[in-house]
DNA sequence: CCCTGATTCGC
DNA sequence: GCGAATCAGG
């Protein structure tokens, strides 16, 4: 199989949808798990959470409350000096053709004409909000360091509390939060679209489903030769954003 | 072992 | 450009 436009398409909904590089493999048949990640990332869908993320090494950020965790106080034992937190830098042995991580300007090369290329000025990371001093208790949970109390809970909300429905439309429509036994789960549309919903009608009784739908969802089996195979879904296709 | 995504590298 | 092989964390 070849990346039509179409698949490519599919890939990159899917992967952006948070679809796993096996599940998209799996819609897009001919294609192997690898296949979707290689082409993923030819495409620059690069980022999306890893499980194998090397943690970056966030510059330094040295001073700043070097001591998060307050140790009990007794036990003063011999407090050597704090050791500074010299920013050393450990550059960890790299295999491979190191790629020199650009010092801090840059240097200005020998025949290199400075063209003042107006260089997108990255804003400076905003500092992050200053840690809060805590100390660890016995089951190495944190403990509420000084100042953050605060009242746990609302105490006795004076009315009945009602999910919100993010929208009017969505107002009629049955939601997650909306399915009991009483009504029927039958999904319409998909996870994550704006209108995505249940059927909600009255369930066909011992069913999750209305008398409908429990008609989609329980079919007699036919014999093979008789069985039509399934068009390939077409992801989100022909559903207008 | 299973899963995951990232990366490499021969094609 | 493609994707199997490989790597590495969960």
């Amino acid at each position: 199989m070849s990346w039509t436009d179409e698949r490519i398409d599919t890939l990159r909904k899917m992967w952006e949808g948070g679809s796993t590089a096996s599940q998209i493999a799996e819609e897009l048949t001919g294609v192997s798990r690898n296949a979707v990640i290689g082409k993923a990332h030819r495409l620059g869908l690069q980022s999306r959470p890893s499980p194998v993320k090397p943690n970056e090494p966030v510059a330094d950020k040295p001073a700043a409350a070097a001591a998060p965790i307050a140790p009990e106080p007794v036990e003063p034992k011999a407090v050597p000096a704090p050791k500074p937190v010299v920013a050393a830098p450990v550059p960890k042995p790299v295999e491979q053709a190191a790629a020199p991580v650009p010092a801090p300007v840059d240097l200005d090369d020998e025949d290199e004409d400075d063209d003042e290329i107006d260089a997108p000025v990255i804003a400076a990371p905003a500092a992050p909000p200053a840690p809060i001093m805590r100390s660890v208790g016995p089951g190495g949970f944190l403990r509420q360091a000084p100042g953050e109390q605060q009242a746990p809970i609302t105490p006795a909300p004076p009315r009945r509390l009602v999910p919100a429905k993010p929208s009017p439309e969505m107002a009629d429509k049955t939601s997650l939060l909306d399915l009991s036994d009483k009504v029927c789960k039958w999904p319409l549309g998909h996870p994550g679209e704006p209108d995505f919903h249940f059927c909600g009608d009255k369930v066909n009784p011992g069913f999750p489903y209305c008398v409908a739908h429990c008609g989609h969802a329980y079919q007699a089996q036919l014999p093979r030769r008789d069985r039509r195979p399934p068009p390939p879904l077409p992801f989100g296709g022909a559903r207008g954003r």
